[in-house]
This record gives structure tokens, sequence and C-alpha cells, in this order.
DNA sequence: CGTGCCGGGGT
DNA sequence: ACCCCGGCACG
């Protein structure tokens, strides 16, 4: 259509003399990452080196034993209960910390950020090749946090999330690990739901939930049975089984694996209003029967780790990502050795401000993105399909005012490096999206 | 009004 | 895939 002139063309030479011209001053020439050649490269490896050295410092070797439930022991395998613990404190020590939540911290709203950026997250943690996202933070091959196969426990984390949407980290970290995503819920076919105790020698099979948070608070927990709260500690001695009634598939049911034609993201049924189990059950009455104070634990540990158990944030998977493959290191770490943080700069970079590690206004140091409650503002509808109901028409659709979006705080590379010197800026902020080096 | 960045567009 | 920018929410 338009005639092309010679000038711009000419101008916009796409092979090398990229358009960007401001800034020029500082520069070479052209290009922005053309520094590698540069003395300052000599650099990198002690950054490197301090930063990894900063990692040692985790309690990787003694893990100091966690504040666990010595009751709740599951079936089996306690042993695989302490590797997961040991797993979870690993990540959790390692990043010092995630729970950095804005005012509205709410239950189901949170979960929902969740599963969104959940495989953002599991990428980076755990995953080998998940580059999902579009600029994913793309974790070297990182190798933490064993996704221990734990055959029972998967079991009824399948469908965990059903009784107590955030019963426990352990459970939901599995989930996560094991598929990568929010669990599809539970089979629309003709299933039927029956729950097991898992108590040591009780195989109890019934078919309500309440039924056997009844049976497991009073046979086995000791507590009264006109009770009728449940502390959501119920939740971790039994589990689901969901009984296909169709095919008469029977037997344990397993898991059913996420079929990747119907993930179904967004739906996520968590109303956990039959026994809404508060994140703080503090009943009026509770004895001290110990079994029950670990829920307190337990909620705290599942709130300290909130969905984002990951460590150490590589910077943008951007320029990472290059052919040149600047992040060479971080390729085959040492057997025995895990964590390669391979934090790198094209080159030069008279650092303005050190990239990892980034406290946070409440003093704490926040490592990655919490990977949820963070961003994502037109998140709205913490309650799907809102039915037409004449009732409140206009009443929680609080667009703006209500669903605010946090917008993290940490200066990002457009402002730390200034107009001038765009093309310092991580190749996320260049192209305004979000900024990959100064995550929040 | 600057900043951060989503969504969408161009190549 | 790379790159850019309109436009908007947030401060
Ligand atoms: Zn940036």
């Amino acid at each position: 259509m338009r005639p092309p002139s010679i000038d711009s063309s000419s101008l916009k030479s796409p092979t090398h003399c990229n358009g960007r011209v401001l800034s020029g001053e500082a520069e070479p020439g052209n290009g922005r990452p053309r520094h590698l050649s540069e003395p300052l490269v000599l650099k990198q490896p002690e950054e490197e080196t301090s930063a990894l050295q900063l990692l040692d410092q985790t309690p990787l070797r003694h893990s100091p034993y966690i504040p666990v439930p010595r009751q709740r022991k599951l079936p089996e395998k306690a042993g695989i209960d302490e590797v997961m613990a040991a797993a979870v404190l690993t990540s959790l020590s390692t990043s010092p910390v995630v729970l950095n939540n804005p005012p509205s911290g709410f239950g189901a709203e949170t979960s929902c950020d969740t599963w969104k950026e959940a495989p953002a997250m599991s990428s980076s943690c755990s995953s080998s090749s998940n580059n999902s996202g579009d600029w994913s933070w793309d974790p070297p091959s990182d190798l933490s946090t064993p996704s221990t196969p734990s055959p029972p426990l998967s079991t009824d984390i399948a469908t965990g999330f059903l009784s107590s949407l955030q019963s426990d980290i352990e459970e939901t970290e599995a989930t996560h690990f094991l598929f990568g995503d929010p669990i599809p819920r539970k089979r629309k076919n003709s299933t039927k739901v029956m729950f097991k105790c898992l108590w040591k020698n009780c195989g109890k099979v019934l078919s309500s939930s309440s039924g056997m948070q009844k049976h497991i608070r009073t046979t086995h927990l000791g507590r009264k049975a006109d009770l009728d709260q449940s502390d959501g500690e119920e939740d971790f001695y039994y589990t689901e089984l969901d009984i296909n009634v169709d095919s008469l598939t029977d037997g344990l049911s397993s898991l059913t694996p996420v079929s990747p034609t119907s993930s179904v993201p967004p739906a996520f049924p968590i109303l956990e209003e039959a026994q809404a189990v508060p994140p703080v059950p503090v009943k009026p009455e509770a004895p001290m029967v110990s079994p029950l104070n670990l829920s307190a634990a337990t909620t705290i540990l599942s709130q300290s780790a909130p969905t984002s158990l990951c460590h150490i944030q590589t910077d943008h998977a951007y320029q990472a990502m290059g052919p040149s493959g600047l992040q060479a290191d971080l390729k085959s770490p040492p057997p025995g050795m895990e964590i390669s943080i391979a934090w790198q700069q094209p080159s030069l970079f008279p650092p303005p401000l050190p990239p990892v590690l980034f406290k946070s206004p409440s003093g704490c140091l926040t490592p990655i993105r919490p990977a949820d409650v963070g961003e994502r503002r037109p998140q709205v509808s913490p309650m799907p399909i809102a039915k037409g109901h004449p009732l409140v028409p206009p009443s929680m659709p609080k667009p703006t005012t209500g669903t605010r979006k946090p917008r993290g705080e940490a200066k990002k590379c457009r402002k730390v490096y200034g107009m001038e010197n765009r093309s310092m800026w991580c190749t996320a902020c260049r192209w305004k999206k979000a900024c990959q080096r100064f995550v929040d």
C-alpha cells in the first residue's frame, strides 16, 4: 500500500542498526548487549559467587526439625513426610519471606490467583521444562524441591482441595508439583465420593465429609461429639475417594490425571462453606489436645509459604534465553549440589542496585514474586457465576476500588536506569512488560 | 503526571 | 519468536 520511502527503510535497517538512537551516548554505537568482550565480564563470576554463598547460608544440611503434628502420621512412611518437611523447610528458608500480603488477603481469591500464576511459579520451582508463560521467569535447570512421590498422599491431595483449600502446604505443594496446575476438580461423571479414614488402623469409609470429620474428631481426636466445629484438622486424617459408579473402575480411583483438554483454569470451586475452616481456628474452648494445637501450626505454615516456595530468582529470562548461552553454568550442576543460581547481566553493570534479593517495606527479603496477590487487577469475581439475580445487581462489582492491584513497589529498570539508559533495562522492561530483573 | 505493564499490534 | 506502543491502573 504505502510506497516505502527509501529513507525510512534504510533508517530502520533491521539488521543491526537498530533504530534506537537516543541514549546512544554511552553506547558504543548500537546493540545493547554488545559488551560481552569487555573486561567487566570478569566481574561476573564474582557476583555469582557471592550470590552463591549467600545461598549457601541456607540451612541445607541439617534441617532443624519442623513443628509438625507428631500425631499426624499418615498410614505410612513417616520418612517421606520428613523428606517433604525438609523440602518445604528448605524452600522456606531459601526464600526468606514470601508472605507479604497486601491488605486484602482472602482465601478464595488467593487461590484463584494461585492457579493463575501457579504455572509460572512451579516452573521456577521444580518443573524442568515448562516455559508455558510468555516470559515466564525462565528457571535454569533448577533442581530442588524434590517432588517426592507419595502414593497415598497424592491420593488425598487430589481431593484435599475440596475439604480445605489451604489445608496443608504439603499437600497443596505436592498437588502443584504433580499437576503443575489447579486440579480439575473431580469427575463429573457418575462418580461417588467417599471418605476414608486414614488413621492408623482405621479404614473406615463414610460417604459424607462431615460424617468423616465427626468420626475422626470423636474417635481419633477424642473430641467432644457434639462439637460441630471442625478445625480442619480432621481433613488430614481422611481422604476422599472417587468411586466411579459408571465404569466401576473402583479400586482406589487414584487421582485422575488432569486431562490436557479440560483443564478449566478459572473454575475454582472452592467454597468451603460446609465447614468453613477459618484461617485461625481458635475455638473458644479448645482444650489442649495436642493434635489440635497443630492446626495452628499448620495454618501458620501454610501461610508462611503461601503458594510460592521458590527460591532465588534468576534474572531476566529474556536475555538469558539468548543463543549466546550466557548462562552456561546453570547447565548441569554437579550432582549433590542443588541451587545453581546464576543470575547474570550481559555485561557492564555499575550496579546502582544489586539485583538479587530485594527487601520489602516490611524489612524482609523478597526473592521472588509471590506468585499471586501481586498483580492481576482484573481478577475480579471471587465468586464465579453470579447467576442473574435481580437482587444485588451492582453490589459486589467493585471493579476499580475493590480490586486494586497492589503494584509492587520496587524500583524497576526504568526508574533505576532512567530513560536515558534504556538499553540497560531488562528486556521485559524495554518491552513494557513485567520487569524481570527487579521483580517484586 | 510518572511509572509499571497488559493487551495488542507489527515484523 | 522478537520488538514496540497504546492505554490504563496505580501511586
Ligand atoms: Zn526490568
